[in-house]
DNA sequence: AATATTCCCAACCGCCCTAGT
DNA sequence: CACTAGGGCGGTTGGGAATAT
């Protein structure tokens, strides 16, 4: 399924993402926004085109993505929607929640057309048969409104969500935890939330999930909002250099790659970035904060205490955190 | 079991639009 | 107005997985 992976001719790479690149994007981007693609790359330590990276992104690793089966409901969707705007993936994409462009066209290309190709042929040779025993035929309005009732009865299965990201686990990989998800009002403390979910998905090897957090679709929604003792139990054992198993999407798996820990990827941001981080939000270059996508992204006074020399000191960089919360 | 074919989808490519200069 | 850069979009492709022979 994957491109095998190459160079173009200015060195850069093409193909299948690995891993350990999905994880430097997740990470950058988590941390500091999009800000500009083409440039983006070169600070996140990628050898990939922005565009590249752009894609990447937004159809994979973003948060928020469904992956997985298809609904009726989703279906019918896109088959009304093909129907009024022809092939506007993105238009269609914007009445589907968490499904990208991408992964629209390529469900229609590989299922929903040969599914109404078929319906239309099936339809046609009712109507043929219909018309040698009953006279006259129906209007042409009348045909098209019975075709498109063809579609809306598609007799696939019904399909639940059963994965909200890339990778998610099998159930009988997911332990339990319970999961406060009141939303707050604070739209800054909740993007900081957000980027701290994330970062500690990505990091801490002790925490477990609950049962239905792969089946839940908003996990990473501004609604999501830890509980005070997710995030104290998320940073317990800080140093430990495990990796925490699915509940990031494109974490590495225990079984093929390294080890993940809260320090290294800070360490590798810190080493990858130009400016450094502690001239971050005063370069004029680094700071354009209208390009700031807002959802993943806080206030510069709100990130301010993550950059401050102390917190460089792992000893204290937990308790920092938490203490956001606080 | 080996090989061929088909399916599926991540990724690439090229074009277009918009904003800035 | 022309040019350029950046980003978005739709069409197409590459190749692994699944299925058929």
């Amino acid at each position: 399924m994957a491109r095998t992976p190459s160079r173009d001719k200015s060195g850069l790479k093409k193909g299948t993402w690995t891993p350990e690149e999905d994880r430097k994007l997740i990470a950058y981007v988590t941390r500091y926004g999009y800000w500009n693609w083409r440039q983006l790359p070169r600070f996140a330590g990628l050898e990939r085109c922005g565009k590249s990276c752009r894609l990447r992104w937004m159809n994979y690793l973003r948060p928020n993505i469904k992956r997985g089966n298809y609904t009726q409901e989703e279906e019918d969707t896109i088959i009304r929607l093909h129907a009024e705007l022809g092939n506007k993936w993105s238009a269609i994409a914007d009445h589907l929640p968490g499904r990208t462009d991408n992964e629209i066209k390529n469900h229609w290309h590989t299922t929903l057309k040969k599914r109404i190709q078929q319906e239309s042929v099936v339809h046609e040779n009712s109507q043929v048969s219909k018309s040698k025993e009953q006279s006259p035929v129906e209007s042409s309005e009348e045909i098209d409104t019975m075709q498109n009732n063809v579609h809306f009865q598609s007799n696939s299965a019904t399909s639940q969500f059963t994965e909200s990201w890339p990778l998610s686990p099998s159930s009988s990989e997911v332990s339990s935890i319970t999961k406060d998800t009141t939303a707050d009002s604070n739209a800054n403390s909740l993007a900081l939330e957000d980027e701290l979910a994330f970062l500690e998905a990505y990091t801490e090897p002790a925490m477990t999930i609950s049962e239905n957090f792969w089946t839940e679709t908003n996990k990473f929604d501004v609604s999501y909002v830890p509980s005070e003792d997710f995030w104290t139990e998320a940073f317990q054992s800080p140093t430990s250099p495990q990796v925490f198993p699915n509940v990031c999407p494109l974490s590495p798996q225990p079984s093929s790659s390294g080890s993940l820990v809260l320090e290294d990827d800070f360490a590798f941001v810190d080493a990858s970035m130009e400016p450094t981080i502690e001239n971050f939000w005063t370069d004029p270059y680094m700071a354009d904060l209208s390009q700031v996508p807002t959802d993943i992204f806080t206030q510069p006074e709100d990130l301010s205490p993550l950059f401050d020399d102390q917190l460089w000191d792992q000893d204290n960089l937990c308790e920092e955190y938490i203490g956001l919360f606080q």
